[in-house]
DNA sequence: CTCGTAGTACGAGGGGTATCGTACGAGCCT
DNA sequence: AGGCTCGTACGATACCCCTCGTACTACGAG
């Protein structure tokens, strides 16, 4: 009905406070979730799981993206059938700032260097 | 023999190229392991892995200090029969800039948030 | 040399996790 | 309604990792 209408039920996700750092630190310790979150990071808009192009499974995929959420990195709502997925960039500069912008500087750097073949 | 004599055989490190983020990430998401960074950093000299007082046997605190110097983040050298730790702070400046400062802060920032009852 | 201290090696136990396959549920489209 | 697509749930498998205990080595002090 409404505009962007989120059909579905909603998932659970941890408050702000409830985020800690070696949960999210741990969520990225994987290559296949630190990637998803660098091209959620790239895109800078709301991108459903089918979107990423992931060397897995969809069920691998579904496990993946639910650790993100549980950790706290990403924020998930439904869309019709789809899932969208969403950076929570607000609640993790809030909680440690300029943690994000450094592990995605990090990330991008590695990635130029690996993909220099350096 | 020189001054601040290191004997024993060498401990094998990672090269600063051979630093992996993801490694370094996983290394840090363990609270023990966090914490004896954390102390590392604020102590800014070089400490042994008896100084730390570590809720944990002997034994599982040498795998923890093992998984830190492998994954890059801190280097490991013997003297005498202390074994002697301390960040590898340039390396990791080197490769990921900003990334450990602002680790560290938010380690911080989540100490003092859960020590306040918050 | 003997003893004590610092740390290692190795193996075991217990829990977590990354992956998959298959079967299922929830919305859209015709 | 029927079918399609997106994602979930569940079990199985294989691997990794945190922890420990015990036995051991390396170095320094007396």
């Amino acid at each position: 009905m409404t505009d962007t209408a989120t059909t579905g039920r909603a998932l659970p996700h941890p408050e702000r406070e409830q985020i800690r750092l070696e949960s999210v630190l741990h969520a990225l310790s994987d290559p296949m979730r630190l990637q998803i979150v660098c091209e959620l990071a790239a895109k800078e808009v709301e991108l459903s799981c089918s979107q990423f192009d992931l060397p897995v499974t969809k069920s691998t995929s579904t496990h993946h993206f639910r650790v993100l959420r549980e950790s706290g990195v990403i924020r998930q709502v439904y869309r019709g059938t789809a899932k969208m997925n969403g950076l929570r960039r607000d609640d993790l500069e809030g909680l440690f700032p300029g943690l994000l912008d450094s592990l995605l500087a990090a990330a991008d750097r590695q990635a130029a260097r690996i993909g220099d073949g350096r």
